[in-house]
DNA sequence: TTGAAAGCGCTAACAG
DNA sequence: CTGTTAGCGCTTTCAA
């Protein structure tokens, strides 16, 4: 037998009073009665009276629910920032529903939908690795439900989003590789339809201006992610005549499959060649040797994105708005030929 | 200016006819006109006309939500168990509502009361690792809310549940350790009120009797799983006259912890010591040398989770259910002393 | 074959 | 100070 939940009709025939009367005193209404209030309010305590969610969103039209679309959710990189979303909303007392894309453009388009039927509140993104079509986006702009994008981004002029500033990461990695002995430094790139991957690929660029070295073709090779095109990246770095020595991924997965090549060789890192990735996954420390990388503020993009959705949420007119985040540069040693081995932190910057 | 969804009410009004006739149409009520019901259907085509959930669910009483409890986000085994969760229960229609816990009693009673709240269809939890009241799950049975548990468990007499063996892996690994050539197995065990911290420990006892080993009190310390409580139970083990030549963690994250401190030491892994663990955390096969672990079929945890969960949602009077999954022994470097380097599985069993 | 009306739980404008 | 009423979007009797 369902234990039906209390409602406001239930604690109003109990009183003998009326349903709005009842509405009123749980809600301090000056105009009712102070000893009526407080035996509306006892009633609700004893029985444990919790407004319904449902008839309250029928009337506001709102469901006090976020939707969030993330690639994956089992890399700590995503974990970790709707970890922080949660710690925000929560507190303003949202629910989060999350889907994954899986990486692909479908899944994406479907998760969009999905939650929009659910007539969420506001939705947070991160695009799908082939996302390269903006029109399931532009339908959520349409109706009007606030969006806010992280780390992979479109749509910029017309959406808030919240990134990092992947140009100098890249280009300081690249300075650094040189300042480490480096001289023939490669950088391994993804879809170019990212804009994170496009920034990076620029920052490696300026970087080599910046310590004036040139930049060749060959040490500038593609991969789609996938692991078998990733491979074929590697191995077509290591087989060049004059093999890089320092290598840029565009993600720590890529490098972490680079280090697995590179046993297979008699090289050594980091005696014979630099390695540094992007987005500082759990496994930097637990590699050999330990891996530079860019560690993203995670948590706070979490938080970001869901403070801006509140705000969208809250303010009628708010405006785009772009949150770029300080990284921090983990030099390991895998990028460190002068030193001995050790972790230190350049400090967010 | 908000675009407004679509209702009955608008489409009736569009066509000249009734809410009513609309939402028979749109469901082939056989008793309205063919022709008629066509049109219907291709205004709501026309015009994307989506139910509203919300009026849905307040007249059925039921938000298609299912809550999730988690001790924490970050960690893989969590998120690969929530990513099963969603694919079984996003395919049925439902969506899923995660909050953690963050390993705390307080935090668990909250989330409970939230999602309760919310009016979720049901909730799947995995306790957190100091939950030793149940009140809140009562309230939970009390409101006639299907529930399941994964993993760490109580109530089980009324609630269902998807476990693994514990007592057997423990077990298993004891006698592996055995032929191995270990002979002062060590367990570091946690707190006790989890089921399955007592059950791994059961299994440890059980292997010891099965090699004709004795059991000795000084080779089973405590960790309330907190860093520090575990580090002084590592250095109390490493610290005996006797040291152990093997030691079996509850989990994982206590054997990294082990092979940190071991690192400061001159034993060698596994020449002499050996080392396994619990739930094959994905570092398992970056740290040197590879970890032993169970591996725990957490996407097929996930799917029977939501699965039990749509069962009860269903049907009227789903009786309690217990689903025991197959774990795989991973069996790496760390804890093979006659064998070279290499993983195999012993396969599901 | 279709429409009118009630009701799910709640709020707010409008009356007393 | 309190009650009545309408309405959020939808389904479902009951009438026509």
């Amino acid at each position: 037998m369902k234990k039906k939940r209390v409602t406001l009709k239930d604690m109003a025939s109990e009183l003998g009073i009326s349903i709005s009367t009842v509405s009123r005193a749980l809600k301090d209404h000056p105009d009712i009665d102070k000893g009526l209030t407080k035996k509306v309010k006892a009633l609700a305590q004893k029985w444990s009276y919790i407004p319904n969610p449902l008839a309250m969103g029928l009337l506001r039209q709102q469901t006090r629910v976020i939707g969030v679309i993330v690639p994956d959710l089992v890399t700590y990189f995503f974990s970790s920032i709707i970890s922080g979303i949660e710690d925000e909303l929560q507190q303003a007392g949202y629910y989060i529903v999350i889907s994954s894309s899986k990486e692909s453009l479908e899944k994406e388009i479907e998760c969009v939908h999905n939650l929009l039927n659910l007539r969420i509140d506001g939705l947070i993104v991160c695009l799908a690795q082939n996302s390269n079509q903006t029109d399931h986006f532009k339908k959520v702009l349409d109706h009007d439900v606030p969006l806010v994008f992280f780390d992979r981004v479109c749509l910029e002029k017309e959406v808030s989003t919240v990134v990092v500033d992947n140009v100098s990461m890249a280009r300081d990695i690249t300075t650094h590789f040189f300042e480490n002995g480096a001289r023939r430094i490669a950088h391994i790139t993804g879809p170019k339809h990212l804009n994170i991957v496009e920034e990076r690929a620029e920052g490696y660029l300026k970087g080599l201006k910046e310590v004036g070295l040139p930049f060749e073709k060959k040490y500038l090779v593609h991969t789609d992610l996938s692991p078998l095109s990733t491979e074929k990246a590697i191995q077509k770095l290591l087989q060049l005549p004059h093999r890089p020595d320092a290598i840029l991924g565009v993600n720590d997965t890529v490098i972490f499959a680079t280090m697995k090549a590179i046993k297979g060789t008699d090289l050594k890192i980091p005696h014979d060649i630099l390695l540094a990735g992007f987005s500082d996954e759990f496994h930097a420390t637990v590699v050999e040797p330990n891996l530079t990388s860019v560690a993203h503020p995670t948590h706070e993009i979490g938080r970001n994105a869901a403070k801006l959705i509140l705000e969208q949420i809250e303010e009628e007119k708010a405006i785009q708005k772009k949150i770029v985040l300080n990284t921090a540069l983990h030099i390991r040693a895998s990028s460190v030929r002068m030193k001995k081995e050790g972790t230190w932190s350049l400090g967010f910057f």
